[in-house]
DNA sequence: AACCCAGAATGTCCAGGACAAAATGAGGGA
DNA sequence: TCCCTCATTTTGTCCTGGACATTCTGGGTT
């Protein structure tokens, strides 16, 4: 891609700049929406979408509106349909079948068990008035209502859900749940700091983080809380550590469990090859545990991985862990 | 890639499971060094390395010293270095290379003005000791002594180089730095709690962000307590935000400057191409800035893109904004 | 209803050619 | 000596079109 961007001096002339500014380069597509470059050939040459122009170069320039479409398709893809069918529908059809929202393979696959959630509404409409502050402060009264365990669990986990819903009904932009996941966070870390550190040498000792591509840190925040509250010995990594250092740092560490994220950016296959690539690395006396709301984990067990479906079910792992441990732990 | 991980039930046998630990295929590589496939072979093509070997399927297996090389090769081209020198030279001669340190073009570059920084060695050995606890307490303690802007001046900014030149010579692991900089960031957030939040309508209003595959946001909360302290509202998107959307964000809450942070792990290539175009799709009255450690942005000025240099400068910077849009800013 | 298998669907990999943009370095003028 | 200019080399990304392991689907059988 050579600049088609018109950072050239502007006298470049009206229908140039505003070409600019409706096209994209292959490479802007990935970085937009998250698919390959060879993903979007491929597609293109299979299912006749997208299907960009070119510029005077021979590149691939793709109009913006399609690129509102494939953004919209990824995320139906991470709902569990199938590229076959949804690149041959129209788009009145995909934009439907966005609106209609979860009722699908992901809502069915994480058990709509919310018992007892708090109202999510009134955050939302702070979200869309982006009201940081508000957010922030409503937020906070309610981690002091609830607990660091409710504010996770009840509070939290569900408004994610909300809105990643809400982005997908074209209801919410996604620099608005970019803002609600930094206040969020802010909080998060705030309940984190509240809770009292275990005595010195707390086991388990857990390590956190996320595989590199996958920047959402806030689940690592969430479940860095829950295994505080259930006296864990926590060190995170922080999100996108690379696989060899993941490693390392578990032996530096002496970790008896490995907990990661995955929101749904990372492919499946990335997913999957990366979890089996990192179980063969450590040691099999190291728990490897991952949670999130990538559809992967739930569509088929993971040999030798741990899946989490649900955040109420840590402490009762936990518990687990420290029962079977009692024989073979001591070393 | 096909699973040369051993994910099946470990009766695989010895060898084979041994190869499985030591090689990688093309696209766990890309996730290691974040050097894209296309550069991986291109390079081989080129100048001869690196020399995977092939699986049964034909497609390339990286040993794992390779790939150990690949990172110092990554990191010293962040310094200025070119490939066709550094992929030609010997392993040796790398080494040393990278022992030799920053006496080159990136430190040069930075200038190193480094006026009354703190001793930094008791933190290096804290984040050596694995020692969380500690260096969150002395870090506390140095934000209470110094007080938020010098804390993030002459405390945070030169142990962040510290740190990654510490990593660069060998006497880091990647994961160490990454444990650093989640305790880094928990106490920096301590430190924009405090800072006391602006009247209402302050300006400028500042955007803060980074483009997407640049997952380093501890320069960015750096930034945002400097904005603060100069009595500016900050909006926050955290990392990764995808350019149409920064775009949009920037509509939304009217901002003033939208403000981007670099470390050198994205390509200067993406970022300059990334830069040219937001600028091209942002309103000319909004003023856009950049700042990191990439080394892109202090080679050659970009246009319509206000590089930041130095921390400190950030101040002034403010001043010259206030003072130049007491004309033109009252729409 | 549970199971299984052929066939379609799908993402990633490969080769090798091409080219714009950036970096380098030589040469000439102030 | 220093600075600017221009030709040359270097370098990352993009292209085409083919291939294949793996996963999913759908029907038929037990």
């Amino acid at each position: 891609m050579r600049d088609l961007t018109g950072s050239q001096p502007a006298e470049a002339g009206e229908t140039r700049h505003t070409d600019a500014v409706r096209l994209l380069s292959i490479a802007a597509v990935e970085r937009e929406t998250g698919l390959s470059k060879d993903t979007l050939r491929v597609w293109e040459r299979r299912y006749g979408f997208p299907t960009p122009g070119r510029d005077p170069f021979g590149e691939r320039v793709y109009p913006i509106d399609q690129v509102e479409r494939l953004r919209v398709v990824k995320r139906l893809l991470d709902a569990g349909w199938r590229p076959g069918r949804l690149l041959k529908m129209s788009p009145q059809e995909v934009e439907a079948l966005a609106d209609r929202g979860q009722a699908t393979a992901a809502a069915l696959a994480s058990g709509s068990s919310a018992p007892q959630s708090e109202p999510l509404e009134p955050f939302l409409d702070l979200v869309r008035a982006h009201d940081a502050a508000g957010l922030h402060r409503e937020l906070g009264r309610m981690l002091s209502r609830l607990g660091a365990f409710r504010f996770v669990t009840d509070l939290v986990a569900p408004l994610n859900v909300a809105v990643g819903e809400a982005w997908m009904r074209g209801r919410l932009e996604i620099f608005e749940e970019h803002a609600y996941t930094e206040e969020v966070q802010v909080v998060m870390r705030q309940a984190i700091a509240q809770i009292p550190v275990p005595q010195t040498a707390a086991r388990p000792t857990v390590l956190l983080s996320t595989f590199p591509g996958e920047p959402h840190g806030l689940a690592l925040l969430m479940v860095e809380a829950l295994f505080r509250l259930e006296g864990c010995a926590c060190v995170s990594l922080g999100v996108q550590t690379p696989l060899l250092d993941i490693v390392r740092a578990c032996q530096a560490h002496q970790a008896d469990i490995v907990a990661l994220g995955f929101s749904g950016i990372l492919g499946a296959q990335q997913v999957l090859e990366g979890l089996g690539d990192l179980r063969a690395r450590l040691p099999a006396a190291v728990e490897l545990w991952a949670g999130g709301s990538a559809s992967v984990l739930s569509r088929r067990p993971v040999p030798g991985v741990h899946v989490v479906q649900d955040l109420r079910s840590i402490a009762g792992e936990v518990r687990r862990w420290r029962e079977a441990g009692e024989s073979d732990q001591l070393a």
